[in-house]
DNA sequence: CTGCGTAAACCGACCAGCAGGTCGGTTTTG
DNA sequence: CAAAACCGACCTGCTGGTCGGTTTACGCAG
């Protein structure tokens, strides 16, 4: 498998990843110290930086190692689903469910993201994209097979992920229900939004 | 009206907020300068410091009045509506274009916003909490008044705000279609999301 | 197997400079 | 003439990043 450069040195990549991503996620970005991480690993502040040339670096790799994770946990769950829109879901639930058993993983994801200067905006912005893709893609799926109503479909995973996000938020702020509990409340909503009626429209 | 200590501090507290708004609206909360502020405000370092006790202090200050303002509209607009449902869509309306006017607004609420660390969660909770409850109110009237299928208000709010803003803040990034372009198509999403339909529910 | 030399990996004391906050003094107001 | 309002040079703590030096890993010759 490629990328031979001494397994060890992959070894510490992944130790300094690993503590990083929990230093981020209990501080956010600008209150993170470099020299936690360091501790955190047992690794001085000199062996970080030959691993990585700046905290922002770092921290970019720590939120693409996150995304990849996610995003290929949604999309093995939606492989399995029975239908497009079955699978759309499958994703957002997926999602839902992982995130919801750790708390400072959602942080760092939905809020700790943003604590970066305009640095990060792009990044998040590709973040959230590559998610919002997930859910596109089956949603027009969904389209071509009659399962909806909804004709755009980018809008709808927009909103799609906007929904989930400001429930994970909303959960990391008010430690009320957890997303576990209103998935099921969740999911009808947003599946409600775009399924196709029979029925007249009538307001 | 209460508030006289003197009209004149007022008027500079306001001068001072106006300057900061717009500030911290180009750079986020960790990359503006207290300096830049009184540039733009001709009040020197000692003369802010005697209004606000401190930066963060006078970013939140600022996020008040912001939400302040917005939420006013909102619920202004939202009066005039002949139907809970419609008041509802115009308070996200109202918000939506208001919004999509400027730029820089919505990109204090949405993105700058969570440039602090730790400490503005909470504070990003009650602003973002504030429009939830415009939204929930009505939604709570609609459930009454059978306009709505759906059950449980407080998630439907949550997943409206989360869905304007996500569309917002994609808006801000990718400056394809405006919020505006969307709106229609948004508020159609949203509101198939709740309401009632007599037809069976299929899949 | 052993020793050796080179380069990768790692160390940690130190630096730099930035920006929030202070404070003694000055001006304005009433 | 107070007291409020304002000034702006200065201070200070903090923290990302550096860098010369040390240790470890490893290929290779003897």
């Amino acid at each position: 498998m490629g990328t031979s450069y001494t397994k060890h040195t992959t070894q510490t990549r992944e130790r300094i990843l690993e503590a990083a991503e929990s230093v981020f996620a209990d501080n956010g970005y600008h209150e993170a110290l470099v020299d936690e991480i360091g501790q955190r690993t047992s690794i001085s502040k000199g062996g970080l930086y030959f691993h990585f040339p700046s905290k922002e670096d770092l921290f970019f790799a720590v939120m693409d190692r996150l995304a990849d994770k996610l995003v290929s946990r949604a999309e093995k769950a939606a492989l399995e689903a029975e239908s497009p829109l079955r699978a759309a879901e499958a994703a957002i639930d997926q999602v839902l469910s992982t995130l919801s058993g750790q708390k400072r993983l959602a942080r760092l994801l939905t809020i700790q993201g943003y604590t970066m200067g305009n640095a990060f905006e792009s990044k998040r912005a590709e973040v959230f994209d590559r998610f919002a893709c997930v859910i596109g893609k089956h949603l027009r799926a969904a389209k071509e097979a009659g399962q909806i109503r909804e004709e755009n479909t980018d809008l709808a995973s927009l909103v799609w992920l906007g929904a989930m996000n400001e429930v994970i938020v909303h959960w990391l702020f008010a430690d009320g229900s957890s997303p576990k509990d209103v998935m099921s409340d969740l999911k009808s909503l947003l599946l409600a939004s775009v399924r196709s009626v029979d029925s007249k429209v009538l307001r």
